[in-house]
DNA sequence: CCACAGCGCTTAACCGGATAAGTGACCCGA
DNA sequence: TCGGGTCACTTATCCGGTTAAGCGCTGTGG
């Protein structure tokens, strides 16, 4: 339990000056190429490691980012997406030996608090957006506030900020015309969160793509993504009079749950009913019969994220403020695949 | 965009020197009642927040906790516990106005590396440590580092800091009961990874109560923890010749794996086979039937690791050395409750 | 031969708070 | 009336790094 060295005893040990040692240590001039092997020995000898709060009040820098979630205690766990995307985005980070910050919260105006927070302390150097919103309070607010911000989602109409997203329209049209294929004429969705970004580019896409095909109906009903009301929607689209041949789940936790159904109603599956889910995390493959559903891969993207927050951090810290260009740029990643399983077949006349 | 403010920008508002304004801040003695109202008055209208770096150096603490994972990108994000768990923890820690910081690693090495680098660091103030094995590596490594931690999960024997822990004998025990009850003679088990102390508990504890009563059979098979392992075991134990009435399974992963092998075979649940799982996630509840679980409240469970450390953080911090009870005391959680659904019946003669 | 540049290092200021020590004004009791 | 204690605040130092400025020495070109 000896007190931690510090660069004053590597200059003492060194016999040279703290500044010395700093720019040893740094890779900076200032320092003979003899001097600073002998200093960067004595460094590791002693098992030197600078103090992070030391470093981050000269230079100003919180070497972290932070990530604020907005869900429940009791539901953050089932959606395995928010995993997978920290487990992507903390590879990408700590490559860069930056650290990650996490929050959770309950409202947006909590969620705004925490930014403000973290921004005014000097806890990260940016943040990633998540659920990115039609029309999103917090884009404006973290602009404002001058937080370096990527959103995890897009596009974002006018951003001032990064957006790192997928193509959502060409998986629906993917989705639409497989099923169409396999003779379903009437497909339902069970949708995520209306307030959502992604929701809404998704609804637009399926009705573009209903009205293109002659499908007989395809329609449309929004949750909140859990599985209870998955499970509760599936119930009253199955029971209806004219019931759909298949049904197409914003998220795989709620295909889990609508499988549960189907089965509790003796149904068989596909040739009763088809299922695809979105997000093709292990969970598809644990049911039987497996899930068809469009994978993406989650930790790829987080990783494409950070990568882009570091790199708008690293701009912000050179040459003033960063060019509009490089503050507005959009990424755009490979759209989700189709994978077709034994959850889906042809329709059954 | 203006500069941030700092207590020298209060001091100089409010004619007082930054001392004066340090003392009003802390709600400490030496200013008058008058003049600290008036600085507090200033702060907030300044929107003053203070340097975390800054006040770091000065005070030496962190203000955040650490949490390392050992999981690999594609599968921490299917098992709900660790989510729910952060959710937890993170609520305590928020409160106490403490950060947490999150780092996925790939190996113990990786592991014990990022603890040595964040105390070295003075990053964190603590960490909590996932995972127990029945021999681990990290506890010494962490007690000699002189890095505060509590083990989430226990009782750790001669542990030189704290735990906080469920009892895992009486669920196992209260399983076997209700399955001996419902006629069961022939019981599998698909347990977690064989190093790992709850899965040596629950091993014990199977085998203790099997001894008790007049079971045929309690075999325990040890798996990854992973839907593909418990799909496979699940598929060897129903297709053997004396094929088990009901198998318990150590976590809801691989229990819906499980129900998804036996759908896959043709068995009736519960008439053919009746399955349990631990850990009751939401995703039990998804299923057809219904998965009977162990339910534990793991969010509650994240929160009282988080107190815990806590509180050895705040030991630490006054009159030196914490004294070695309270380094070592071990908290007891409530244990996990039988919950019954439809996955479990009488047993079919 | 001298002005000047460049190297290699030291010095000292600085980041933004916390805090021990110092100072002057005031009050109180002997 | 004066010593001593308390209050309210200031001053100065420290935490552990970074970094601009300074400084002596050497080499070099005009």
């Amino acid at each position: 339990m000896t007190r931690r060295v510090t660069i004053a005893d590597i200059a003492a040990a060194a016999g040279v000056s703290k500044g010395a040692v700093s720019y040893a240590l740094n890779g900076r001039p200032g320092v003979s190429e003899t001097t600073r092997a002998k200093i960067l020995a004595i460094a590791a000898e002693m098992g030197f490691v600078p103090n992070r709060a030391a470093r981050s009040l000269s230079v100003s820098s919180a070497q972290a980012v932070g990530i604020a979630l907005r869900r429940s205690a009791r539901t953050i766990g089932i959606e395995p997406y928010f995993m997978e995307l920290i487990s992507g985005i903390e590879a990408t980070l700590s490559a860069g030996s930056y650290g990650l910050t996490l929050q959770i919260v309950g409202t947006v105006e909590e969620e705004l608090e925490v930014y403000r927070r973290w921004w005014a302390e000097r806890r990260v150097d940016g943040v990633l957006l998540c659920d990115i919103g039609t029309s999103d309070r917090r884009l404006d607010f973290i602009a404002d506030l001058g937080l370096p911000a990527v959103a995890v989602g897009g596009p974002v109409e006018g951003a001032r900020f990064p957006a790192v997203w997928h193509d959502d329209v060409e998986p629906c049209r993917a989705i639409l015309e497989y099923l169409y294929t396999l003779g379903h004429r009437r497909v339902a969705r069970v949708a995520g969160i209306p307030g959502l970004l992604h929701t809404a580019i998704r609804d637009q896409a399926y009705a573009d793509m209903a009205a293109e095909l002659d499908f007989a109906s395809v329609t449309t009903v929004h949750s909140d993504y859990t599985g209870e009301q998955g499970a509760q929607i599936t119930r009253r689209l199955l029971s209806s009079s004219k019931r759909p041949t298949a049904i197409v789940y914003d998220n795989d936790v709620m295909a889990v749950a609508g499988l549960g159904v189907a089965h509790e109603l003796g149904l068989e599956i596909p040739e009763q009913l088809s299922v695809v889910a979105w997000d093709d995390s292990p969970l598809c493959r644990l049911t039987h019969p497996a899930l068809t559903s469009l994978t993406r891969d989650i930790p790829a993207y987080g990783s494409n994220c950070a990568e882009v927050l570091l790199t708008l951090i690293g701009a912000n810290r050179e040459s003033g403020p960063p060019s509009a260009e490089s503050r507005t740029f959009s990424v755009q990643c490979r759209p989700a695949q189709l994978s077709p399983r034994g959850s889906t077949g042809p329709v059954q006349s």
